[in-house]
RNA sequence: GCGGGCGUAGUUCAGUGGUAGAACAUUAGCCUUCCAAGCUAAUUAUGCGGGUCCGAUUCCCGUCGCCCGCUCCA
């Protein structure tokens, strides 16, 4: 477990303006959060970072960004309207929650659930007088759908012909587009298609701040790749996922591999793997990495009446793809990077200073400037004008020196430039080390080219 | 959704059936010239809605939110 407990952790995100809660004024949204001024900063540094790594650098892969609603018949076709859809019941005497297909299959294996309506496994349930596993009585409510999507209306009645879904995972939109991005790039195989986006789930238990929430964005890779090739890409990206997580300055010993067990696979899965990270509340999945088969686009072949195939222009054969997929929760990564960044340490005998030892390229600012006094606010204005054409910078002039360190400390800038008198006379500032506390002396000229090369990623 | 706990300044905590206090933080001024100094001011709170009462932040009910556990989890 980790040396901090996960409440005063993330207090201190909200304190200091990473998160708020959602909707605060008029008391709150269960389970919705709002990136503050410094949060949305280092969310869309990790979400820059990871398309560099996976679209920018990557030959293979192209970006695209695919809309959130779609045509319902994708998630037909996915099996997302058939199991992304609970029927829950409860027992009336010891108030415990069940899954009505599973009440019935655990006690008669051979009753055909998934071909029932939710009133014939109610009348099953009577007519063979299903006890409650738990307290064994017969007394349950009245099986309750609980669909995992949110709905929504296309057009302005709300007709049941309008019924539009808000995308549960982005994956569909790389999906459907693979003909159109093969044609258009002229690419060939393999070729990964990258896509940052919201993704909506009505979580029955949402929590742990921002681990898990209704709404969240996603970073997902489509790898598209030959059959029989699959495993070996598979291999290949899990260590690229994990390489890009130790960019992020994320702890080796926080995180671990957890490959899913065959029983517990999704049904379109042939292997996954997820990497975790220990956070304060303990190990969570952070990434999961996806050996699909070529589940989806045979689906979709099967749905929409098109051909997905992939004609291999050296051999001339003729194969429905196979393909990996690195799923990650930008949210998640964000909050492990906090969470990682995270320290309080000892100044001296009774005092503790907050820091958050984020990595320079995800900080919120990469510099404070600092005038030692405020008699020097044109000059320390003249280097903030300078540092903010490259790089997001904060000035603060109030309060002692020390105060401001302290403050930069508790938001993870990792270096503060102070102007003092001296700098009036030789145009060097001091640049002071948010890890060691080291100080150098350094010409405002060098200024752009010595913090660029910190915070390059 | 169930069970348990909790809601007072930004934060941590007092307190009272009758004008809500402190510390830290924040802002301004003086002082200060490189690691939370000092002085002087200022700003800011009883989650929301009912009920009882002459009067409720305090008692009661509801609601909303948060935390822990259960259930669930592509």
């Amino acid at each position: 477990m980790s040396k901090f407990d996960f409440e005063k952790v993330t207090n201190h995100f909200v304190v200091s303006g990473f998160y708020f809660p959602g909707s605060e004024i008029y008391g709150g949204l269960s389970n919705t959060w709002d990136y503050g001024p410094l949060g949305s900063e280092v969310k869309q540094n990790i979400r820059k970072m990871w398309w560099k790594k996976f679209v920018q650098e990557c030959p293979t892969n192209v970006g695209i960004d695919a809309a959130i609603l779609m045509n319902p018949k994708v998630w037909e076709a996915t099996g997302h309207v058939a199991t992304f859809n609970d029927p829950l019941i409860d027992c009336k005497n010891c108030k415990q929650r069940f899954r009505a297909d599973q009440l019935i299959e655990q006690e008669y294996p051979d009753a055909n659930v998934t071909s029932m309506t939710n009133e014939q496994m109610m009348n099953f349930i009577r007519e063979n007088h299903v006890k409650c596993p738990n307290c064994g009585k017969e007394n349950f409510t009245d099986i309750r759908q609980f669909n995992m999507m949110f709905k929504t209306h296309i057009g302005v009645t709300e007709d049941s012909k309008s019924v539009v879904y808000l995308r549960p995972e982005t994956a569909q939109g790389m999906f459907v587009n693979f003909k159109n991005v093969l044609r258009t790039t002229r690419k060939k195989l393999p070729v990964g298609i990258c896509n940052v986006g919201r993704a909506f789930r009505n979580e029955i238990t949402p929590g742990q701040m921002t681990f898990r929430t209704r709404e969240f964005d996603q970073m997902e890779m489509e790898f598209f790749c030959k059959p029989g090739e699959d495993l070996k890409w598979f291999d290949y990206w899990k260590q690229y996922c994990l390489d890009f997580i130790s960019t992020l300055g994320i702890k080796q010993e926080d995180l671990r591999y957890r490959d899913h067990d065959p029983e517990e696979l999704a049904f379109y899965s042939k292997a996954t793997t997820d990497i975790e990270y220990r956070f304060p509340f303990g190990w969570g999945e952070v990434w999961g990495i996806a050996d699909r088969t070529d589940y989806d686009l045979k689906r979709h072949m099967a749905y929409s009446g098109e051909s997905l195939e992939y004609l291999d222009p050296e051999t001339n054969e003729r194969y429905v793809p196979y393909c990996i997929e690195p799923s990650v929760g930008l949210d998640r990564l964000v909050l492990m990077s906090l969470c990682n960044a995270y320290d309080e340490e000892k100044v001296g005998e009774n005092d503790t200073r907050i820091v958050m030892h984020l990595s320079p390229a995800i900080a919120t600012y990469k510099a404070a400037v600092l005038p030692l006094s405020k008699k020097l606010e044109e000059k320390a204005r003249e280097v903030e004008n300078i540092l903010s054409k490259y790089m997001n910078v904060i000035y603060d002039e109030t309060g002692s020196i020390g105060k401001r360190y302290r403050r930069q400390d508790a938001i993870g800038t990792p270096y503060c430039v102070t102007i003092d008198f001296n700098t009036l006379e030789d145009n060097s500032v001091t640049i002071r080390d948010r890890d060691t506390m080291q100080q150098i002396r350094l010409p405002i000229t060098e200024l752009v080219k010595y913090l660029s090369v910190k915070i390059f990623y």
